[in-house]
DNA sequence: AAGTGGTCTAGACCACGCG
DNA sequence: GCGTGGTCTAGACCACTTG
């Protein structure tokens, strides 16, 4: 996993995030970094390509890399990011709260969404998430039995994700999000401090792992005055 | 323009969407790919990442490359999409009012969103997107003269990406998107067919062109119930 | 052991921006 | 004309999966 590309990414970021690297600014050229780090242009090149993808940089013909400032005002919810994650970046208190866990034979609905045989079960997690005081979102995750044998009250209060990834070792490869806007539904407003909004905005995501095999459905239902969903986009062509 | 993985990716990418590459298929090794485009091995393998950085294959250790089947069902609105691009996309009737085109002096907000100087004028183009019979999206364009000196109604009712990247030349980059929705203002409930909803799904989107310089301010104002936005995304480590 | 994708290297030529 | 990033090549070694 520690490819020089990354390690070199990284530092960049951390630099970019701290403010060494300052915003607008030019970074060095492709040969002087070959130079300072030691490598070959076309792990430069992978680092600089990563920094750019993510918004951190923007490559210029014949003049350079510079700076973005995207990312230091608003990070970006898109991509895979945990509740975990993302309250520890917002620095803000917030607080789970377990309502359901248990394991369950799927129903037609799941075992269309997450494409499922008879036999196999699935652990339903309903989660409250609370951020300062009030209680903003509810998250409904369905996960495999097959790929998570075992699921505890504790993993669920702190992150499901990180568990899964450091604990069982499982990687996750990549995600389909969906969100749209639909009435509230008598659960949401038994769980969350909807004050008076009958919209509420649905996240539903789609995990799959790295050999393409599809792993968790999770809805994360949000008051729709607390959602905000940060995208940043290249052009392709 | 005319790289050799571009035109490999998008031969690959079109063999996908007409069928003739199968979702849950491997795809050919790199090696053999090499062979039948007479490529180098890293050509084969630039086009192969932007297939998976774009949702369409699946790359495994040891194994192969598969094709998935997300871009299947659901197209994403994710990345920089024109509307046009988009309806041609879903292929349904869909229409284009314009309501507003006229050069202005802007005001505080619109200063601070586009990052002007108080000499620069700005196009200001509202719009309604039809789909259907139903007016559905409100769209606000402002955009700086310094870069489109000139605009016409016909050009609205087609398309403004189209008439920048192919009539002028310029060259989008990359954009950030916000999503939240608040209140309906009186502004949308004329212009839309709101039947009742007094929410409103902004889009907000900030385009910035090659050389970083900021061009373009949007709002896209949807109808709650038909908004939709689906994402694609790979974990990074 | 053979085949796969992942990383890294060294060298070449091109297109673009700028002085 | 020089420096910049963009593309392409050829070859090497590694880590992983499968038979």
């Amino acid at each position: 996993m520690n490819s020089k590309y990354l390690r070199i990414y990284n530092e960049i970021v951390t630099a970019i995030e701290n403010g060494k690297l300052k915003s607008n600014t030019k970074l060095p050229s492709e040969n002087e970094l070959m130079n300072q780090y030691n490598v070959s242009r076309d792990t430069i090149r992978k680092a600089l390509n990563l920094l750019a993808q993510n918004g951190y940089i923007q490559k210029v013909r014949g003049k350079g890399s510079f700076v973005l400032d995207i990312n230091r005002f608003d990070f970006p919810v898109s991509g895979l990011v945990s509740f975990k994650e993302l309250s520890e970046k917002i620095n803000r208190k917030s607080n789970t709260i377990v309502h359901e866990l248990e394991l369950i034979r799927p129903d037609e609905f799941l075992i269309k969404r997450l494409d499922l045989s008879v036999e196999d079960k699935v652990w339903k997690v309903v989660r409250v998430r609370e951020i300062g005081d009030e209680k903003i979102i509810l998250d409904k995750d369905f996960l495999k039995e097959k790929f998570v044998p075992l699921l505890t009250k504790t993993i669920c209060e702190d992150s499901i994700y990180e568990y899964i990834e450091n604990k069982l070792g499982i990687k996750i490869g990549f995600a389909k999000k969906v969100i749209t806007v639909e009435e509230s539904t008598e659960e949401d407003r038994r769980y969350l401090d909807l004050e008076g909004y009958n919209n509420i905005v649905i996240v539903r995501n789609y995990v799959y792992l790295d050999d393409t095999s599809l792993f968790q459905y999770t809805e994360s239902r949000h008051r729709p005055d607390k959602f905000r969903f940060v995208d940043f986009a290249r052009r392709s062509y």
